[in-house]
DNA sequence: AATGAATGAGATTTCATTCAT
DNA sequence: GATGAATGAAATCTCATTCAT
């Protein structure tokens, strides 16, 4: 503080704020979506009055895009990358994937996002749109990529890619969904990590037993 | 009323009043959650205006609940009835299951309600204990029956059934989901019938080439 | 209610409003001015609640708007069809035109619409550029004939019309502002038709005495 | 100001801070009036902050107060002390007059503070009031004293003094409204000296062509 | 002396609900 | 049974004012 900066305490807090609010605008959206979230909550779990959050959005609505936009970049064009360059075999991609897929569910934090995108598509459709180019087309074509070159490669048959993607996405959107909306109610905590494993399992395995392949 | 008394054509329409009214309240929901949805468009959509709604539901709450409530039952009950004297092969099951529920999807009507309670859990979460219990753990357990005499039939090896269910079902929850969110921007129509195809495919023969089974 | 028509009386009322609500709202907007007047206070005036005003206006600006443009139209299309047509003297014209004058601004009901023009210019200048050319424009233009043919006539001299037109009409405009901003502190009534008689008097006959014409 | 002490720069500055705040204030209030006008608007146009303004004034009505009270007595006085002792003729006072009336409405900077008061006679009374008091009535009763001794004279005919006073000002009050409400319209320029110059021809002359004075 | 982030009272606007017809 | 004009509670948003820096 006392250092050669000479940064006033409310300019610190000045650059923090946004990010204070869209963190709150987070978790109150997702509690309760757009139309039933107040101003007044977010402002309350940001630790600020109603007036503050007018300093730093223009309203309700482009808290909310900010929130739908800025929330997304970080998380998914690193991943991206890493599976764009990744050339080790898809058991082991999909062991890594769902890996931190399930430590990102049980931590429970960032899927609220595609919650409230589901909850809120009717109303903003552009969001809709949005995540839907932006993050689900992306996510599905380097998976998809990394797909192929294990056809090509001989480790998986032939089938069509798109569906094989959305057969392997499925549990994890299904936990997401899970997560959000059904776990409040379970009577004992279900194990996202064993879940992945069986299907991981039940992928390069199938279900039937050893040597009965229909 | 139960008596012989001539029944009036109006009084026909009365009865049927309330039905049209959770219809059109049905779609309202689906595309702008509970509190974005007006009474005047519900009724709009219904035909009628604000006022006779009041005269069959107590207020907006009470029709969103009657709502999840009723639609529920009816499609649901004679599945379950079905599914649990069923004793043919899995896999046949499967293929039954997945045909009516493609045709359900590709329909679209019905798919709603569950995009509103996952949407609206956070603000009427006794709604999606009341749907987890009477639907999802139902199907679940109808769908684990099966799975378990299949095990027990040795057609299928044994995994943990549970995570077995979510497995399976996981495409359905996700064709669900797609089909709300996502499906109006897609450039072309998605194949759920191959969809589904492929993922019974994988389920039974897994992802790896014949002879390669890891 | 009986009767022929089959008017229910709400019906009648709602006929009746949108004019009770811009009565209530051209008192409201004249003493307060257009920021500064509560819808509140509009519809306390009018007799009817806040919410009630939006069934008839979609806002506040909308109903201000209105008020400019609807109270325009009626007073002036006749007057100015009179006036175009009128063959006499001009002093006669002027003596009845401001005798008419007189018992509006006496009346003081209307007036209020020119000062909320005034007052509110800067922040609706289409406003003021609409009261300009349909208004003002088109009386000076009405006026300026009846001058133009009293010159050709011989009944005045040659004097820029437009000078004239506006030195005739000035103590007008004068009286209208007197009314409605000083005169509540007047100590004792001002006399406008007096007033308007010397005015007159001065226009045909100057200043000076009798014989001394400069 | 005057004397040898060594006049630190911002000290000057301070002094001067109050008064660039009301003339950024008299602009604001003239083009929206009290309510619309925002303290920030008035802080940027003077180059400071809105905290900066209630170093000097304890909040916004006070501003304005201070405004219409301290922009009254500067002019007015020395005017009525000349006119006061003015013993020429009515005539050449009047030219006089005019021309510098032409002169501050042209430049229009000071012509604002009369529209003011009108557009704000509803909400500030007593501004009202005191501006009719101070300014109104002392200026017309200069005035009326000038053209009193010039009837007696016998310069102008007799006539009530009253109404002759405003005859004579009505083209100027026209004018100070015209400028500030309608001139942004005008396609061209007005010419308030050759109003003027009319305004006097037609007092002096009438308008009836020489000889034939009705 | 000056700043500008933060506040919160008060305005506009929406819409579920009521009730006279 | 149905209507729709009217209500008023509750939400969003604005901006004069405060105060730590």
């Amino acid at each position: 503080m006392s250092q050669g900066a000479p940064v006033r305490s409310w300019s610190r807090r000045k650059q923090a704020r946004p990010g204070e609010i869209l963190d709150a605008a987070l978790k109150v959206f997702a509690e309760k979506g757009f139309a039933a979230a107040r101003m007044e909550d977010i402002a309350a779990r940001a630790g600020v009055t109603k007036g503050t959050i007018y300093l730093y959005f223009p309203g309700k609505e482009e808290v909310f895009k900010t929130l739908a936009r800025e929330y997304i970049g970080g998380t998914l064009a690193d991943v991206a990358k890493k599976a764009a360059q990744y050339d080790g075999s898809l058991r082991d991609f999909l062991t890594v994937f769902f890996g931190m897929a399930g430590a990102v569910i049980i931590e429970g934090e960032r899927t609220v996002l595609p919650k409230i995108i589901i909850a809120e598509s009717g109303n903003f459709p552009e969001l809709a749109r949005f995540y839907r180019e932006e993050v689900i087309d992306r996510a599905f074509a380097v998976m998809g990529g990394v797909i192929e070159r294990a056809m090509d490669r001989g480790e998986v048959r032939r089938l069509q890619v798109r569906d094989v993607v959305r057969v392997i996405v499925a549990p994890l959107v299904m936990s997401i969904i899970w997560r959000t909306t059904f776990a409040p109610f379970d009577t004992e905590a279900f194990d996202y990590k064993r879940f992945f494993a069986t299907h991981i399992e039940i992928l390069f395995g199938g279900l039937a037993p050893e040597g009965n392949k229909s």
